[in-house]
Formats: structure tokens, C-alpha cells, sequence
DNA sequence: CAAATAACTTTCAAATTGCAAGTAATATTT
DNA sequence: AAATATTACTTGCAATTTGAAAGTTATTTG
């Protein structure tokens, strides 16, 4: 039940109020690029999100539409949170980001081989991404959908 | 005297622990496509942020070189902030922003025309709106530099 | 059936935000 | 030259948010 308080109408202040905070994105990554998908994936995660914010964080995404809870295929214990074409259309962004970090921070090099791919053909990267990721939609059914 | 505490070598954590908040890419933004320069500038904007805040920003983006702190030309009472080439390079994130944005919200006709430019040819728009922010730069005196 | 796992929620202190007012250094007006 | 206004902050304080730790509930495992 949190405010959802537009600032403005500018394009940039509307995006920065569903994922301009230290967390949000960090999700979005973990479950782009570590295929993590459960809560306790998250918590795993080297950054050390609290569980109260993790918690409030997933809520956020969800309300905004960036992640779907499904049930999990493993165990009524699990949830699976998935990611959604309106998270999945952030990758561009977040190519963008990595790519502006490499010129100013030193990579992991498990990272930089990820770069080097980008930049190589970075269109080719986003749309191979972007379809492999598209292919984990529509496979599991809703929870409270 | 803030804290610089990284979480962990990810780039895109690395990138959130310098922008990733609800403002510091609104004052870059401000000076990229508003031609804002001036405290008095970022107070006015549409969002409205506390005069503290902009201070605490304004110095974080500066300990972080996303800007800098010059002379102003006109008076002695005004401080003239400049972006580096570090925020320049944020051109390319933000117009990904922009797109995303335009697909999941409704945009304002101005801002819009400024997507439709985009859209029309990427890679020009950045190099050319680069190359006219590239030009802004090494003009003026820094101050306390 | 007991212990472990998973996904939270709660509690509370600490940090951050946001509003309002105050300050110091110019600049402008009278 | 004195008074007023502008500019860029700083300060004080209440409200909100964050973060660490412990607690809760529903499964699942041994």
C-alpha cells in the first residue's frame, strides 16, 4: 500500500520513482543476469539487502509491473518471481549503465568478458538477450492474478 | 565529508551508489537539456527539491566529478555549475531512459518531439547532442580547483 | 514428529528527507 | 551610502525511510 507519488510528468523523475533507489535495479540484475528468482536468491546477493527492504522492494516491483510472483514448480514454500516485458525492455538501460561503469570503474572480470560482448555488437546483444529472456514468460501460471 | 561506501564491485551497484537516488539525475538533467547552471536553476524545477537536498546532492555529484564548480561570469554572487565528461557520457543511459519511458508512460508533447528525434536515428542524436555538450567544457575557470 | 527452510513481518535505532527559517556574501535600488 | 533584494547555502527539527536483528507462519525434510 505505498504512495505512489508522481513528482512531474518528465520522463526521467517518472522512471527514477519506480527504480531510482539503491535496490530496485540490483533485483532487476539478479534476476537478468544471475537467473536468481526467489527472495532467498536475493538475500545472497554481495550487496546484503535487509529482508525488510527486500521485502518492500519486491512489493514495489510488483506493483509497478517490473515482476509477477508465480508459484514455484519446486515447493508450495517458494515463490518465483519473474520478470516482465516492461523489466525485460529496461535492459537497453541497464547495457547502458554497464557500459558507462566500464569507462569508470574497474570491472569483475567475469563482467568485462559480458562487455566485451556488448561491445562488439551491442543491437545483437540486447535482441539475443531480450529473446532469451522473453522465452521464461508465459510458461508458469499467476499467483493472486 | 559523505561517506563513499561501495557494496560490491558490480557495476551497476558501483553506478547506483553514485546516481541511484531520487535526484542526482534530475540536476544532470537540468544541465543537459534545460541549460540549468545555477543553484537558483535546480530549485526551480518542476519536482521541487529542498534546498538542503540540492546542497547534499550538488556536493556528491561534485566529490564524484559529475560535476563542477566554476566562476560564474555574470556575478560573483552566483556559482556556475558545469557537467564533465563523466556526466556527458550519462547521455546515452538517459536517452534509454527516455525510451523506456516513453513506452510505459505518457510523455509531454515538448519532450516528446525530443524522443521522435531520437528514435529517428540514435546514434546521431547522442554524438551530436555530445558534441554540443562537449562544447560547453575547458571554457571557464574552476573555482576552489 | 522435530528440525530446517522459505518468505516474510515486526521492532526499534539510526540515517535520510523535507519543510521552514536563518545566515553570509554579493548586487541592486533608492 | 543605506536599505533592499538576490544567491547560495546552513541549521533545526519533525517525519519518513533504512537497516540490523529477531520473530512468525507455512511448508518441507529427515
Amino acid at each position: 500500500m505505498e504512495k505512489v507519488k508522481k513528482r512531474s510528468e518528465c520522463p526521467i523523475s517518472c522512471s527514477l520513482d519506480i527504480f531510482g533507489d539503491r535496490w530496485s535495479l540490483l533485483i532487476i540484475r539478479d534476476m537478468m543476469f544471475a537467473n536468481k528468482s526467489t527472495y532467498g536468491d536475493f538475500l545472497k546477493s554481495a550487496e546484503g539487502i535487509a529482508t525488510n527492504i527486500l521485502a518492500s522492494r519486491l512489493q514495489s516491483l510488483e506493483e509497478n509491473k517490473l515482476i509477477e510472483k508465480l508459484e514455484h514448480p519446486d515447493s508450495k514454500a517458494k515463490v518465483l518471481y519473474r520478470l516482465t516485458q516492461k523489466s525485460i525492455d529496461l535492459l537497453p538501460l541497464i547495457v547502458e549503465v554497464h557500459l558507462w561503469a566500464d569507462k569508470y570503474f574497474d570491472i569483475p572480470a567475469d563482467i568485462k568478458a559480458m562487455i566485451k560482448e556488448v561491445k562488439k555488437d551491442k543491437n545483437k546483444f540486447i535482441s539475443s538477450m531480450t529473446k532469451q529472456l522473453k522465452n521464461q514468460l508465459d510458461t508458469e501460471k499467476k499467483v493472486n492474478g
